[in-house]
DNA sequence: GTCACAGATCGACGATAGTCAATACGAGTG
DNA sequence: CACTCGTATTGACTATCGTCGATCTGTGAC
């Protein structure tokens, strides 16, 4: 067994509510703030952003490693956290390892920041906060 | 003076190439993963989903210590991220201190992921990958 | 000034993450 | 089969992170 990934793409914009639709439950938290975390690595943006640049053919680890120069086991761990993010799948090719942005992932991930057709700033003009009251009481 | 914010909700769409628009610079990269890794904790997500629920008032640090269950001092750590990150902005009202949104950072962090008016996944149909030759020379 | 309260900072602790060298695994080749 | 090569895994080390209790700072009230 490889990896049993986090959550689909689809998952990110079926399941988990956009961080600005209301107030998070625990588990959709945990599972956005994971998503989060795995981009939250230089390496991996990079690594990210190559495989994109990649396109569809994908990327082998051998391309990989010189760009972020880091070591092939290190290059291999972070492409583990990626995948088990949902975020990129591997194929195997002869000997080689290819990797690719998984379709829509990106896109729903940026889904739940920022939720098509929905206004991104309510702007309420005029504040009913009770800014000489306690807030808690 | 209280916090130096690593980028502005500007900077975020101005300076940072999208992930996939191309191969990211060490320092792009570095930018973006930074604000990533102050989403990449459930507390933070939760926390961010609490004071974006709250509108344009902010939300008070004593409403939010309630809700994520963490003690007072490790949700006033965890706003320092959000505010460093450039996501939210600290305004003090009275003996309270107010967190909201910063408007259009959430945007822009996911215009990073999946830019307007970028198609995100360029289906190519058959792929060019010479798959049985090697991929470095 | 003194007191009470909201929030930030400090110091410390355990947990987690990033990195590498060494090694194991798997696929092609001869 | 043995051999080579690309990649994954293991084990260890260091750095960073999340968390808390204790304390400090700043604001308003008396």
């Amino acid at each position: 067994m490889t990896v049993t990934p986090l959550l689909l793409a689809t998952d990110i914009a079926a399941c988990c509510s956009a961080v600005t639709a209301g107030v998070l439950d625990d588990a959709a938290a945990e599972r956005l703030a994971r998503v989060f975390k795995a981009l939250g690595d230089p390496s991996r943006v990079k690594l990210l952003s190559l495989i994109a640049a990649a396109g569809d053919d994908g990327a082998c680890v051998c391309d990989l490693v010189e760009p972020v120069r880091l070591s092939q086991p290190t290059v291999s761990h972070h492409m583990r956290q990626l995948v088990d993010a949902g975020l990129i799948t591997r194929e195997q090719r002869g000997k080689w390892a290819y990797y690719s942005l998984v379709d829509g992932a990106l896109a729903a991930v940026a889904g739940t920041l920022a939720p098509v057709g929905d206004p991104p700033h309510p702007r309420a003009g005029d504040r009913a906060s009770p800014v000489g009251g306690q807030p808690r009481g």
